[in-house]
RNA sequence: GUGGUUGUAGCUCAGUUGGUUAGAGCGCUGGAUUGUGGUUCCAGAGGUCGCCGGUUCGAACCCGGUCUCCCACCCCA
């Protein structure tokens, strides 16, 4: 016994061989088919440096970013006073440059600028790596997760949005998995601010709004009266809570409260467009148009996209939107790009809540050889070798163990047959084939176990 | 960042108002069975009771702190 128990940073999780072949169904689905809509795959490095992170992602944001310490001795540069007065965010920038990657689509932004001359626009990349966040862990929620993003940039066409969309419902239809699609368009979220006469306060507007499915009308109410929504606007807004309907009685409705937003027209008309693509070539999912939709990057500009699991609680399992200026930041103005990620340890957890992972034993080992001795093992290691070139997953066991132990073995790793070669078959050279699950045993020459293991 | 909750064997958990040597099931190791696993029977190994401190003659149990798990808020995938 260890004194110290060792154990992983908090938020973090280790994968076991049998998560790491459900987690890989998942990984292998949505790469096939961001793969088949035309999709480049890239990988941009697990540390970023602080400036090309910082301001991105908002005040929270940049507070949920894990900061990486300089190497050497990292006070050097830091002043004395800020050190006494325990100055910690004055000694911060010092004493770290670098930090892990809070998203991919940032990394991804500054990869288009850094590469801007190799790159044939428009371009469609997709990356699945992990992403790391200093939030609190809880359910769904984790402080390492990876994201599986593909983005199209240098675009503005309403066909991507389309694309997107058909990718999503393509990747839940193979993970068998029931969604609604829920789209919005930050220009409506404008328009509405714009109309009710608060056009500088559409960040607490949609923020306030994004949580009243979950808080209600009432809390909502209170929430923007106490971030400083005059009682006129507040009023205003009234209609907006009460729309109900379908995507088309909702689009009617706000063609006439927007009347007045030119913006706001403009959201209304990019979703009319899309919904009209979307007839033309129909996905399974139900496509929802939710005003209340947010989200909370700052970055998107025009259509937003949230996908919910019909079947378990768990947040958002992939979410996306259209972002006109993210490389702007990094010297590259007027390159529109949009783009969704897929939450593979969300998806993950609403599979392993379902029960709906396919049983695939592909991977698995087919044939362990027991080991008698070292006669056999320079008997068994050409067969193996020959099995192994066949794409018979084959195994020999290291060490002469007790039978039993070789047999517990096999079992316990799931192994379905059994090869018994002792001095009986060598003489004979035949091979006694054991098969697990019904305990016969049978011998065969090698072209007849080939045959055996193939089937 | 805020609040609640949890922590005892590899795993899942018992553990009396504070009282000798802290238990069970599963798992593990060995044997019954020296060329046969899953069932059965027998035996065995395995614990600084999360960590630090306090109260007490005496603490797994009471008190304080701290870390961790899980959950909620904030925010988000």
């Amino acid at each position: 016994m260890a004194a110290q128990k060792p154990s992983v940073p908090k938020g973090t999780r280790d994968f076991t061989p049998a998560e790491m072949s459900r987690r890989n169904f998942i990984f292998d689905t949505i790469r096939d088919v961001f793969r088949k809509y035309g999709f480049k795959q890239i990988e941009t490095p697990a540390m970023e440096n602080l400036s090309t992170l910082l301001g991105k992602y908002g005040e929270e944001g940049d507070k949920l970013l894990f900061r990486i310490l300089n190497s050497g001795n990292f006070l050097k540069g830091v002043d004395q006073q800020n050190l006494e007065n325990r100055d910690a965010p004055g000694i911060i920038s010092r004493i770290s440059k670098r930090g892990l990657r809070y998203d991919l689509t940032v990394p991804f932004a500054r990869y288009v600028v850094q590469h801007r001359n190799e790159i044939s626009f428009p371009f469609r990349r997709f990356q699945i790596q992990p992403v790391w966040r200093a939030d609190n862990p809880q359910k769904g929620r984790y402080r390492e997760f990876y994201q599986c993003d593909a983005d199209m940039i240098g675009s503005e066409s309403l066909v991507n949005e389309f694309e997107l969309i058909r990718i999503i419902d393509e990747v839940f239809a193979l993970l068998n998995l029931k969604v609604t699609i829920k789209i919005n368009n930050r220009k409506i979220l404008a328009g509405i601010a714009e109309v009710i006469g608060e056009p500088e306060r559409i960040i607490d507007i949609t923020v306030a709004i994004d949580k009243l499915e979950k808080i209600g009308e009432e809390k909502v109410r209170e929430e923007l009266k106490s971030k400083g929504l005059s009682g006129t606007a507040l009023k205003r807004l009234d209609p907006v809570f009460g729309m109900m309907g379908n995507n088309v009685e909702k689009l009617e409705f706000l063609q006439t409260f927007l009347a007045d937003s030119e913006t706001g027209l403009a959201g209304i008309g990019e979703i009319h467009t899309l919904l009209g693509y979307l007839s033309t070539d129909p996905v399974q999912s139900a496509i929802e148009l939710d005003i209340t939709l947010a989200r909370g990057l700052d970055y998107y500009t025009g259509a937003i996209i949230e996908v919910k699991s019909d079947e378990v609680s768990i947040g958002s399992i992939c979410g996306g939107g259209r972002y006109d200026d993210l490389t702007g930041i990094f010297g590259m103005p007027g390159v529109s790009g949009v783009g969704i990620s897929f939450g593979a340890d969300r998806i993950y957890d609403v599979l392993q809540q379902l029960d709906k992972f396919p049983s695939t034993a592909e991977e698995q080992t087919k044939l362990l050889f027991v080991n008698f001795g070292e006669n056999e093992v320079k008997y068994i290691l050409p067969m193996l070798g020959r099995l192994r070139n066949e794409g018979v997953i084959a195994e020999l066991y290291p060490e002469s163990a007790k039978m039993k132990k070789q047999m517990t073995y096999a079992d316990q790793s799931a192994i379905p047959y059994v090869a018994l070669v002792g001095e009986n078959e060598i003489q004979s050279d035949k091979i006694t084939v054991k098969e697990m699950s019904t305990g016969n045993q049978e011998q065969h020459d090698y072209k007849e176990l080939l045959q055996k293991l193939k089937s």
